[in-house]
DNA sequence: TAGTGGTCTAGACCACTCG
DNA sequence: GAGTGGTCTAGACCACTAA
């Protein structure tokens, strides 16, 4: 960082495959927050300060810490500066990924069957879910997937019609029914709840477990704008589909 | 965006309150691929051609497309071009919050009881875990979490004295065990898996529920550097504490 | 009013990919 | 070589916050 550009005449601010600017300036902001030198809440200099110490152009210095308060490491606000922020509890994400990937992922042969393929009348619960009128007309699927034949998730899934007419049309064992609804419709926001049951009967004989085999039930609704385009309950035994993720810790 | 400024003379490009250009670039290549105009792998403009197309500068044009890029909606390639990113499946990312938070967001009364608390030797499976050798010495907490005296969470953790010397002279609860290593090393990276399981009968005395009652099963290690600083089980009957979460879907 | 971050511009050099 | 994205600069105007 130490060639300091007269203004006329411009020295080369990089060498050939040296990393960005204004990624050293995040490196050295992250280092002095890691060696200890800036705690959280300390208030790190601002942008014509290090403009001035670094001898860096402010955009540079602005896009350094623009992208760290994006990242959740420094705060900013307008008037008054920018500062460490307070260190997050090492709270994680966990990612939901859609069957078919992790299994061919896997390199395993993936295969689905349909149980339950018709529309019905929405029931109070079903109305509730998708926020619609009750006894309105609603798209039921019941989907077995399958990792090499054996049955590792069962789907069951309320589709709003009004937002996916074309929904039968689909052959729906080949793709995925969120994959279709993404690509149909313009899905923008997901709700996901997770929780361990025991099956029900009816469930638990699809999946081929017993009743007393703990289950993963992820319910997920998936909207398109402020209407609810469908609600899925997805019914993983123990074991078979595992739901996990490694990923990096903010600070 | 219409406003396009002649060279020197500058016209105001944002009246007050109006939503930055930047953003409003987005937006609209946005609003391109929802509608359709543009699917997943078209070409979108080039920054020189949407710097024409729009009278704006490249900076703004580069910097919408940028972020585009890290949001996931685009991809980028040098030389090459920009292009729109292929559909996500509508996976999902949930978050697992640090059990205080969770109550006392909700407004409730946090409490935990030790009921282990003691330095031991890695048995194989220990070892394993923390990536360390047989036997050798680890911290042992076995804590229960406690939402208006509820027990909510039964936390069962080794931690690798190594890196967390100071592990025990921590009041661990009045604090929780992963805020404390948080704050006090340097936690870079987590792992999670999430499972359903029935507790064993130890397990379910402590937390108060039948055997028959399934649980949620959260393993949870972190990472200082490449050692791994400490692993957890989580345990969650059902319905007591929700992993839960709504997001945005990029694309 | 002075200082802060938020945004925007016009122009520049570079590394990369393709024909 | 022409076109692409990647980066950087110097200077500018703005909205916001504080003393």
């Amino acid at each position: 960082m130490g060639s300091r550009p007269t203004s006329a005449a411009r020295t080369p601010n990089r060498l050939s495959g040296t990393t960005p600017l204004y990624s050293a300036v995040k490196q050295m902001i992250l280092d002095r927050i890691a060696n200890g030198a800036w705690a959280p809440g300390h208030r790190v200099p601002s942008e014509n300060e290090l403009v001035a110490e670094l001898g860096l152009s402010r955009m540079t210095i602005n896009r350094a810490l623009r992208e760290l308060a994006i990242e959740g490491t420094l705060r900013r606000v307008q008037g008054l500066g920018t500062f460490v922020a307070e260190a997050k509890s090492s709270t994680g994400l966990v990612e939901i990924r859609a069957v078919i990937d992790t299994i061919t992922e896997r390199g395993n042969r993936y295969s689905a069957s349909m149980v339950i393929n018709e529309e019905e009348r929405a029931t109070p619960d079903v109305a509730e879910e998708l926020e619609i009128g009750l006894a309105q007309p609603v798209f039921h699927t019941i989907i077995v997937h399958c990792e090499n034949d054996l049955p590792v998730q069962l789907e069951d899934r309320y589709v709003n019609p009004a937002l996916a007419p074309h929904y039968f049309e689909q052959d729906l064992t080949a793709i995925t029914p969120d994959q279709f609804l993404a690509q149909r419709i313009g899905l923008t926001e997901a709700e996901h709840a997770i929780d361990a049951v025991l099956p029900a009967n009816w469930e638990a004989k699809l999946l081929g477990v017993g009743r007393n085999e703990p289950c993963l039930l992820v319910r997920r609704r998936a909207f398109s704008g402020k209407k609810v385009a469908t609600a899925a309950r997805l019914l993983m035994p123990s074991g078979r589909l595992n739901i996990h993720s490694r990923m990096h810790i903010k600070l």
